[in-house]
DNA sequence: CTGAAAGCGCTTACAG
DNA sequence: CTGAAAGCGCTTACAG
């Protein structure tokens, strides 16, 4: 019992200490077997892992982040949970970097860019291994905020060629073009475009249905209906009942998000008008329950997951001081056509 | 330029030190100030807090993690976050937790026991300082991590009598008997339950929807239909045609979960069944879009975001040592009577 | 009410 | 390839 120190405050905590001790090595020998350092003897590997495993040590975090200057957090900063979305992003980062040895801190910055700002603050105080983040759009200051932290940060939902940039995401404006497309290709010409929240990645889309409506020489600007509100079933409903009073000669209409279109769908039903025949509807990112509506809803799936997966991968190189092979992932996407065009 | 120590490993953060110094008290002082702990006078805690402000000091989380025993993150675990409902919740934590100086930490245990064990086992390694768990059905080795840790928890969304528990919830069976209730006032006799998932709290409303039948003498076991599968707005539609060709008979639902609800309204559609003419039906938890159906949909407004604030605010308590008014906060919550019943 | 010393459990340099 | 010493930035006891 060698309790020599009065001033003991011992937490009861198996340490790094009696790892060694167990095993017969010093303490920084432990340390560096069980980050898999290279350079240490096999055979010590080898017993440091066994007397970890006889006296059931954990790490402690906090002492680690203290001594290394970095923890195993890692923030992931989304816009809004109840875009179901981001949960499929989230529950993708989560299974790649959890088993991996780090915390994912879900971050949600309900699409402004102030409060972003304050959270990257907050999350980066604590020393993060590494960072995910959404989009590109983002205060001056966040900017410079990631940049001198030094932590490895991942962009994820949009690409972008800038150099230096590490991001996983697909082409929002390619994706709506494609959308719209498939509308024209159904013979429509009024196509009229119904989104909310206005996001950045709200605008690429709005920006791919302009671009393929300029290219079949039918844009129009009034057929374009943009609310700076929250996205939801009901805004949708209320949205489309809205565009109908303006123009209610729209042979078609591309909702931003599936749940607006959902709503659309439903006001259609409730005014009488039959879907596709006398209003096509179409809507984005194939949410739960797309496939269920009356009509079936036409819509674009995304890669979310995908999304999810490969910019957790791609994190988990660069914390591991790795230089991932495509510093930016561009994924696919899929127009599934159903019944509602 | 004093770096007189040749190992200096400085990290360039300002440090309690140089607030200290900055202020003319000793770091402890300065320490106490900064944590409100009484017993400093007051002139001097307002140095303490200027100094602070001028050299824009933030405390190291890691560093008073390791030398207090205790961080400020926050573990809140939930079944699943593609439920909206437990998105409100963490929604509301978070508004609560995060401004008092907390990280909320959002782990999902699928509802799966193994797996909110084993998320129980890493997050307690990070020296949390409260915790949030959903209901109180767990494994016994996570009962015991829990109690040991001494980390101050409390139990969200249903109540308990036991003693030493914090919980703060609303009865689901109470809910389920009055929702039930409501569908016998509109003189409806053979009322089927479509339940999915299975958890504790979906058993719970089926005991209060048993409860109110075998009271009103028109219990029919045959009526019950239970799928240990995930709820969803599919699976709601699926399991109404399966109900209807047993029991075609059947004057009224109550799904479990307005995902289910919202999924058996589309499939009775379908069918060409007049609701609430030839069916009536009933959801649980007032998801959005419920009120956008057609026809509306009947069902139980729950007070998930009060479970969060006020499970927050307990916790807070908690976490500053005090005790709280009442252990067990039992919320009320309301019977959405819609056009579907 | 205030402070000098020691310690929390790890890792980073520096040697050898 | 391995280790003794020092340090990361705080707080806990113990004194006064």
């Amino acid at each position: 019992m060698d309790s020599s120190s009065r001033k003991r405050r011992s937490s009861g905590r198996v340490t790094l200490q009696d790892v060694a001790r167990e095993a017969q090595v010093s303490p920084i020998t432990a340390s560096r077997a069980l980050r898999g350092e290279r350079g240490v003897a096999p055979e010590l590997v080898q017993r440091v892992r066994a007397a970890v495993d006889r006296l059931g040590y954990v790490p402690d975090p906090a002492a680690r982040a203290l001594a290394s200057q970095r923890g195993t957090q890692v923030p992931v900063l989304v816009p809004m949970l109840s875009n179901a979305l981001f949960v499929d992003v989230l529950e993708a980062v989560h299974r790649v970097l959890f088993p991996a040895g780090y915390q994912p801190m879900i971050g949600v910055t309900h699409y402004d860019a102030q409060e972003e700002e304050q959270l990257l603050r907050s999350y980066l105080a604590h020393r993060p291994a590494g960072l995910l983040v959404t989009g590109f759009d983002r205060t001056e200051a966040a900017r410079r905020l990631i940049a001198a932290s030094g932590v490895p940060c991942v962009h994820l939902m949009e690409t972008t060629e800038a150099p230096g940039v590490y991001c996983v995401g697909f082409s929002q404006t390619e994706a709506g073009a494609d959308l719209t497309r498939h509308l024209l290709s159904r013979g429509h010409r009024r196509i009229a475009f119904i989104a909310a929240q206005l996001d950045p990645r709200t605008m690429q889309r709005a920006e791919g249905y302009r671009r393929a409506l300029r290219q079949a020489q039918c844009y129009d600007p009034s057929l374009e209906l943009l609310s700076p509100q929250r996205s939801s079933i009901a805004l949708g409903a209320q949205l489309l009942e809205q565009l109908l009073r303006l123009r209610p000669d729209t042979q078609a209409v591309f909702f931003n998000n599936d749940d607006l279109a959902q709503g659309g769908l439903l006001a259609a039903q409730r005014l009488g008008l039959k879907v596709p025949q006398q209003l096509a509807v179409a809507g984005f990112n194939d949410l739960a329950g797309s496939d269920q509506m009356l009509p079936p809803l036409t819509t674009v799936r995304t890669p979310r997951c995908e999304v999810g997966t490969e910019g957790a991968r791609m994190l988990l190189q660069l914390m591991g001081g790795q230089r991932p092979a495509q510093p930016c992932v561009r994924l696919g996407y899929e127009v599934v056509v159903r019944q509602s065009t």
